[in-house]
DNA sequence: AAATGTGAAGTTGTTCACAGCT
DNA sequence: AGCTGTGAACAACTTCACATTT
């Protein structure tokens, strides 16, 4: 249990979540108003008691003998994972990867949206111009606080990882998707999701050759 | 167990295996011969029972009263991942993201190199030179073939990337780091491992509003 | 008849406790 | 004395089996 008194999801069942209402949205493109956990289990990758399982942790929303609702369901997930409004993220260093994150389409229509973007040398020449500004870590605390900013992408060098870590936490950062190659050290109210591309590719390396 | 005898090694294992590497390679870096599995397992973020359960499943390489020899340790566990020679990967779909991990520099020095880039449209204007060549997909098959490739990064939008997938299995391609948005169907001799920028941050919404 | 919701069983992964080396 | 290696206990997650509802 948590301490809101909801029993406590798995990790594993949220991510799922959010692969479930990818599918969803799929489906209501194709105009599919009702699908049952075999069809969207399958679509999604999963068996369908396991996707069954994972609603029953939010309520119950099927219907038996029918199926789920496609919208019903897909708002119920949004909102659960907290998507159905759109969520201000900013982006801290604006190197290649960087660069590329902040010009990347998939988070708009995901929810999320990249208002600014933050490095120590806002003013360099880059090979692209950004919709959002580019401005100093001076800026940051303030305006983080000003947006009521929750949640950080994080592509410095590692160098520096740790140290704008602090500065993001200590301006009120709650969640922060890491592209650098360190563990950060970070409160136990701070969420971190390592996203660390050379290990993704050792992990293929080591199932590719067993 | 496995076909081949060897225990079957959790992947969460595998994925810790190379945090170790990282952080092993930090002490090198500083000149520290030997580590305890308690500063080892600080360092990586986990217990340090769990470090030595991870090892045990390769082996014994620990000396009681001592700790474990930084090298040898790095030597068995590069080994082990297949990151000890360095592996050709290519890259399919040279958009803005493709873009911006062709010229990542974090690969190469963990044990990669992205020999070549693949895009149906290789001669399009791009905001940056890559180093690697820019071939047609119709190309994809035989340079596979030639260049004994096994790995490659998929970063298509999603409307082609099963398609796409299914060319690459064709030509021999067995581990697939995908970046596009859909679950991708593939044999079962094929891994693939998903990194999904929008789902991270969706992931991220849930645990820092709960 | 069709499909959900769920307690119970099974499986996998983590942590403990301590025996066993050096 | 210090620290590893590991069987056993524990916890988390998945799957099964089936009662239940429409």
């Amino acid at each position: 249990m948590k301490k809101n008194g909801r029993p406590s999801i798995p990790r594993k069942t949220v991510y799922r979540l959010s692969i479930y209402l990818r599918c969803l949205a799929r489906l209501r493109e194709n105009r599919i108003n009702t699908v049952s956990s075999e069809a969207l289990a399958k679509a999604a990758g999963v068996k369908p008691t396991q996707l069954r399982k994972d609603l029953a942790y939010f309520g119950t929303f099927g219907r038996r003998g029918l199926g789920y609702d496609v919208t019903d369901l897909s708002h119920m997930i949004a909102n659960e994972l907290g998507t159905s409004s759109l969520q201000p993220v900013i982006l801290v260093g604006v190197g290649n990867l960087g660069l590329a994150l902040a010009s990347y389409r998939g988070f708009e229509k995901e929810g999320f949206e990249i208002i600014a973007a933050f490095d120590a040398a806002p003013d360099r020449k880059r090979d692209k111009e950004l919709k959002q500004p580019i401005l100093g870590m001076d800026r940051l605390a303030e305006f983080v606080h000003e947006q009521q900013v929750k949640m950080a992408i994080l592509s410095v060098p590692a160098a520096v990882a740790q140290e704008v870590t602090n500065a993001l936490v200590a301006a009120g950062i709650t969640g922060l998707l890491n592209f650098s190659t360190v563990m950060l050290a970070v409160p136990e109210d701070v969420i971190v999701n390592n996203v660390n591309l050379a290990i993704e590719l050792e992990n293929l390396s080591y199932f590719i050759q067993n």
